[in-house]
DNA sequence: TTGATTCCTGACGTTGACGTAAACTAGGGC
DNA sequence: GCCCTAGTTTACGTCAACGTCAGGAATCAA
């Protein structure tokens, strides 16, 4: 409901002439390949409410630069590798783009105790995140432990039997 | 289709009154409850292939026993840790139960060659699962990393506040 | 200017992983 | 035997996360 400002350049100073190749506005199609998904996931994303393209093209047609696409990189980390759903991302980016307003306020004001109040906030936001990941972690990596040793045995078996084989070969090549 | 094999006794030697307490053959009820899931789930599972109950009473009520219980574990581990579908884990469980088997004629075989083969095609089949198992826990640690180094400035800064406010204090305690 | 692509907005379809309701049966306590 | 809880199958419902299609407008190379 607050998209479409008014038409054309709606993502802030879009200055066409002015970025060189790396700071381009790319079509959705072009970004969704990047990132490795398709334009209705990225059409699906915006209607959660998980990515605003930063700018749009004077027809309306959405252009995206490279932070978005790394936002949707990141948002398929979060899926893939911590299993959160769209929902919980959405929070989750939420708590992430408020730790930008903070660090913004932060460099701006020099009240002491409002600082504090921030990295306060700021450390919690990050830490509950972090404890999420820390926990998921530790889990994989017993599971990886176990698995490793397993794979250790049937090397050594593989290695004994090998000495057998090779003292059992009647025409040993060495 | 190779279900209910014609009434009762299908899950092997039942053996009512023989099992001690640990080894009791539970419904389905009970063993959703344990595993933390609902009866739906189980017998979803089922018929995807993925977990038979060990045994079913006279009248074709299913029975679970603790190994039974410790799979259905295994495979929300499969999923919720490693974000595998069903179908995926079924074949990755239908590997573990190949392994089962491997072992067994790697026990009852004493042909050296036979054995080498075993040993490959188990180290194979683990090896797939580890090195799954790997690069996602690599890629989490990353992650990890990246969470905990920030945590580590926000301590840092804070403790740099804690200074500068006790020694803005005017009424200080020391 | 003109096609050929690409993008737009609906809107309906699909897939996975179950939830839920219905109608019926099994099993254990009194 | 009776009753109540828990189990059975069958079948339809649901929710997330998109896929896909229709009809029209925008963009781009020629």
């Amino acid at each position: 409901m607050a998209k479409h400002v008014t038409g054309a350049e709606a993502g802030g100073t879009v200055g066409e002439g002015d970025g060189a190749t790396p700071g381009r506005l790319v079509p959705i199609g072009e970004a969704a390949e990047r990132a490795g998904v398709s334009a209705r996931t990225l059409r699906w994303y915006e209607e959660l409410g998980l990515l605003v393209p930063s700018g749009h093209s004077s027809g309306g047609a959405r252009r995206y630069d490279d932070a978005d696409v790394a936002r949707i990189v990141h948002i398929r980390e979060l899926q893939s590798l911590l299993g959160f759903d769209l929902g919980e991302i959405r929070d989750i980016l939420r708590g992430e783009d408020d730790l930008v307003g903070l660090r913004n306020e932060y460099r701006s004001r020099s009240d002491g105790t409002r600082r504090r109040e921030i990295l306060l906030e700021a450390s919690s936001i990050n830490d509950k995140l972090r404890s999420v990941v820390a926990s998921k972690q530790q889990r994989l990596a017993g599971m990886l432990a176990t698995l490793e040793e397993k794979q250790a045995r049937y090397g050594k078996l593989l290695a004994e039997l090998e000495g057998e084989t090779a003292a059992a070969e009647p025409g040993a090549g060495r």
